[in-house]
DNA sequence: TCTTGGCACTCTGAACAGGCGAGTGCCAAC
DNA sequence: GTTGGCACTCGCCTGTTCAGAGTGCCAAGA
């Protein structure tokens, strides 16, 4: 039972310095929560609490402050995930369901998660792998040249434009045209890339159709798309006004290199799994103050891509958590539709 | 010649002033630019230059520092915009070359741009009114459902998905694909849209033929586009470090507010012209401490939309304004090729 | 009439000292 | 195991001092 009191006064310290970004003394820990006991009861459990590690002082006649040890018990153990309130989840709905394109709807996932949360939203684009062809296009811009559009399951669409040696009549275009479709259309992008390979290296091809083929297995697997993705809210940063140097510069120049961004994101999870990472559990040194809240997202629940929210480790973690995890549910919902 | 010489000392305060981030002071001036003359005759220069509203201190017994006025003068009549190097051209030249569409081209351009002025860099989409519709495709997705597919000759595709009443079959999809493209293939936007509404609002006209020219010409004349811009270098805000509140936190702020942006970069201007736009006199007021250096860019000279760097007024206004005209030029050139 | 050296003056920013108060750790009593 | 009491430790705030940078102005010189 002391035990859980002790967990109580985390759980309290955690709450406290998260609203105030002050170091919480006992008396005021006592005064805002109703723990029933003095503060000389609490200042024994937080020198316990100390000592194993879960909060420390900044310096000797300070509050204590949570430890990344102490925010991941916080998350562990002592957090439940409140569910959004009905008017949140219609003011999410209402707010997704006018996108009209992909980029909308990830424009839209940015916008809405960082203003949820006030703090820095990442989504990523979802992934090509996994999602299949639609559709391949073929449009004549000049007799040698070609436009290539390529559409995806995921309503994603990729163009290219290729020389041709020789010039292209319209029925050659029509036949190419059925052709590559015939291969591509409906097939996995892995399958589809890997039947136009072995097209492209055919000696018996003609020219003009290796050409085309191998571009359009260029643009499926170009992995510069799985590594697309979307930031919002760095305004929001403007609030961390104290420890500039530490905290925002290094966000702001994570911002700018996506590469790191897409490691800070790490692999989607599946099933409304949140996961939390906190501080220096992070791939990023750089980054050692700030935590990372993401899950997976994708049509039937299959996680094409990762979305979540970079910030101070100092943040709120059920709600951010809460907030990732409804709006990753809605967009999937929307991508199902589509 | 005083008068020249006042000028010399405006400008090379200006330049100390940009170099070190310090209120410059009569003796650094003297000896880091050979003006040959003592401190003194500085000194009674600036005292000049500050009842003419070109300079101000700080506090008494600081170093002048510009006025947004001074470096009004300075850019209108001091400023030479120094010709980038082979090198510099060179390197510009290889970065936007590798380009692969026009998403491609923007992101890189943004990229370059900051990169080259160490500042944030903007660039607009160009705009769909001025261009031309390079070819429709329609796309079944499944019996009632179609996927439009517009290609336009900037590059940009949009995409819409329509619900049909009923069911389409292959011809009827075909003559109505031939159909729309004989309207809007080749056509001017704002020409398309006017004819493809007509259509849409024929009474003879079939249903299923309405619905989709008017998805076309919405989303042909939807200003969405018009507004999109891309943003990059943010991570530059980092090295403004003092001065947070009052520079960074409302910049920030317009980050995200796409709006606020494109009145900041304001009408393209055409013919390699610089636009610079110093501190209050931008049309944003938080914006007061900084400065815009913006330029049309276009195929064929023809400005369909605007490009630049924002940063403090604090500027180096010859070597941002050299940036900025030499990206869009070869922007501009890239997309005459495509 | 412009330039220059000299000099007194002003103001900022850094460095330092002292007092206040929040918060702790420990101990003895319950 | 809990509680009240008490001595102690620091960080923060305030006030003061001081050096340095830079100015404005004046009188002399070109």
């Amino acid at each position: 039972m002391q035990e859980e009191r002790r967990l109580a006064v985390l759980r309290a310290i955690v709450e406290d310095y998260v609203a105030t970004e002050e170091p919480v003394g006992s008396r005021a820990l006592v005064e805002r929560h109703g723990l029933g006991v003095s503060p000389a009861t609490v200042r024994n459990d937080m020198a316990a609490l100390e000592d194993e590690g879960y909060i420390t002082q900044p310096h000797t006649s300070a509050g204590r402050v949570p430890t990344d040890k102490g925010y991941r018990l916080f998350v562990d153990r002592l957090t439940t995930v409140k569910p959004m309130s009905t008017a949140e989840k219609r003011a999410i709905s209402t707010f997704l369901e006018g996108a009209v394109d992909l980029d909308d709807v990830v424009g839209r996932s940015v916008r809405l998660l960082s203003q949820l949360t006030r703090q820095v939203a990442v989504v990523q684009y979802p992934t090509l792998s996994r999602s299949t062809v639609r559709h391949v296009e073929l449009v004549a811009l000049a007799p040698n040249r070609l436009l290539l559009v390529l559409i995806l399951s995921t309503g994603r669409v990729e163009q290219r434009v290729v020389e041709l040696a020789e010039d292209l009549g319209d029925d050659d275009l029509a036949a190419l045209r059925r052709r590559v479709n015939g291969i591509a259309t409906g097939a996995q992008i892995s399958v589809a890339v890997a039947v136009l390979r072995d097209l492209a290296e055919d000696p018996h091809a003609e020219a003009t159709t290796r050409v085309v083929v191998e571009t359009l297995a260029e643009a499926m697997s170009d992995h510069r798309s799985d590594e697309r993705l979307v930031v919002g809210g760095a305004a929001n940063l403007a609030r961390y006004g104290d420890s500039f140097d530490s905290a925002v510069r290094p966000l702001l120049e994570a911002i700018e290199e996506h590469v790191v961004l897409l490691r800070l994101l790490g692999e989607a999870t599946t099933g409304g799994l949140v996961t939390v990472r906190i501080g220096a559990e992070g791939p990023v040194e750089q980054l050692s103050s700030t935590s990372v809240v993401t899950t997976g997202y994708g049509p039937h629940d299959d996680a094409l891509a990762t979305l979540g929210v970079v910030g101070p480790t100092r943040m709120d973690y059920p709600g951010t958590m809460a907030a990732v995890r409804a709006v990753a549910r809605y967009v999937s919902r929307i991508l199902d539709e589509a």
